[in-house]
DNA sequence: CTGGGGAGGGGGCCC
DNA sequence: GGGGCCCCCTCCCCA
């Protein structure tokens, strides 16, 4: 027999003692504000207390103190009550601090809905919803969440390991004694934290670690994705109603725009970023990264959205930027080395032809080709039919071909002088899984 | 095994 | 705000 009510009842009876500071075990140091909890209920809603306190379970007999100073009161606040509550009081105004707090506390569902929340406001996130939403797979949790392909994707790759760099030992301030008191979180921006990464990119995976680990900052440093993965891990006990909460997202969004603006007001920006004026900045709400421009930042939010708005017209391989797009196609198209890879031998393409061979194009002269073999496949071929039949998504003019240029490849290569005609395109699943092969 | 080069990708920043 | 350039990094391939 199983009384319903008896979770929720218990969760109130446990936020009565938090209020009454009953029981309490735990102070939790927020900006000078004393916060009162229970380990046991922060062991279970956090993957960040969680190993705080499992790194300290012998010590029990000590009330145990943390203290933050990278987020703000009202932010824990926000936290601790969603803990003890399972709502989340998400603003636009509040949702990116929530959500940096969360990805350190490792909440997975906070970090969940707080993407949602801010999905859901970004112009940019419009197309990459529907394929994150409805094409990819669908990750759908007990509580009928839906996650972004690429978080969920990440953490079950890499389920397997603890995350090793993110221990209490290692912390900014260390654990010291007897308990993790005076454990500070470091602020934002000196944070490196893991990038979620686009579901196709496992690669970036290495490289964003090293990259990052190398420009970095304290080892204690949260690992975002590592983090998330150990949280997911674990059984995370913090529940919240999804249609509650999308109903209070929805509220909220019809209260007013969301802005990425990081530090609007001095206060925030002093805060996170201790040793900057107060100045606008933008932070990635998926890391920690900072820019200072919101163009930038949209930019950077490609890297996590995996959206690829650039296809080459030549060869169907998507880019994220534009300039990246132009270097391909300088590099690999507009090939100013006309000699024949095998021979040397100058070649033009009457007499040799661009062959790929894996994630390389190179040419070869008619002869070595006949060599090598017929199976090699032209580039030029494939190239073809992508100029021939550009995408569909084709809803902007000024990426239309014009007249001139909408002739087919093998002409645009004949004369050597081949244009870069660019296209911007919708990221339709079709599309995705015709350009698949070619990115890596 | 190693070093060099090609290619892709991300960030900063200027125009 | 977008385009573009520069710089840096990593991965991969090849000699």
């Amino acid at each position: 027999m199983e009384i319903s009510s008896h979770q929720s009842h218990l969760l109130e009876q446990l936020n009565e003692q938090r209020r009454q500071d009953v029981f309490c075990d735990c102070s939790i140091l927020v900006e000078g504000k004393v916060f009162k909890a229970h380990r046991n209920v922060l062991f279970a809603s956090s993957g960040y207390f969680k190993m705080l306190l499992s790194q300290n379970s012998k010590e029990t007999s000590q009330p145990t103190t943390a203290t933050f100073q990278a987020f703000s009161p009202d932010t824990f606040t926000v936290i601790l009550d969603f803990v003890y509550s399972g709502k989340l009081s998400l603003t636009g105004q509040n949702v990116i601090e929530v959500m940096s707090a969360a990805s350190f506390l490792q909440m997975t569902d906070v970090i969940d809905v707080c993407k949602t929340f801010i999905k859901s406001s970004l112009d940019i996130s419009e197309k990459e919803k529907d394929r994150y939403f409805s094409l990819s797979d669908k990750d759908v949790n007990s509580n009928g969440t839906e996650h972004s392909s690429f978080y969920s994707s990440s953490w079950q790759e890499e389920s397997s390991s603890p995350h090793p760099h993110l221990s209490p030992d290692q912390g900014t301030g260390g654990v010291s004694g007897k308990s993790w008191s005076k454990y500070n979180y470091h602020p934002a921006s000196q944070r490196s934290t893991q990038q979620p990464l686009a579901k196709h990119d496992q690669r970036k995976d290495s490289i964003k670690k090293t990259k990052h680990l190398r420009l970095s900052q304290p080892p204690e440093v949260a690992n975002f994705k590592s983090s998330k993965r150990e949280v997911r891990t674990y059984e995370s006990s913090s529940h919240i109603s999804q249609s509650e909460e999308q109903a209070q997202m929805d509220a909220e969004m019809d209260s007013g725009p969301v802005g990425y603006q990081y530090g609007q007001g001095s206060d925030v920006t002093s805060r996170s970023f201790p040793d900057d004026h107060p100045r606008m900045q933008f932070k990635c709400p998926y890391c920690t990264h900072v820019v200072k421009r919101k163009a930038d930042l949209k930019r950077h939010l490609r890297c996590h959205t995996g959206e690829r708005p650039y296809p080459c017209q030549a060869c169907g391989k998507r880019f994220s930027r534009l300039d990246h797009l132009s270097s391909h196609f300088r590099t690999i198209h507009q090939a100013y080395k006309l000699i024949c890879r095998k021979c040397k031998r100058h070649v033009t393409d009457l007499t040799g032809q661009v062959v790929q061979e894996g994630t390389r194009r190179y040419r070869l002269c008619n002869e070595c080709l006949a060599e090598v073999g017929i199976d090699s496949l032209p580039i030029d071929l494939e190239a073809e039919q992508h100029l021939m039949s550009p995408a569909d998504g084709d809803k902007d003019s000024r990426w239309r071909l014009s007249e001139d240029e909408n002739r087919s490849y093998v002409e645009i290569v004949e004369d050597g002088s081949t244009d870069l005609v660019i296209q911007q395109v919708d990221d339709s699943e079709e599309e995705e899984k015709e350009i698949k092969p070619n990115i890596r």
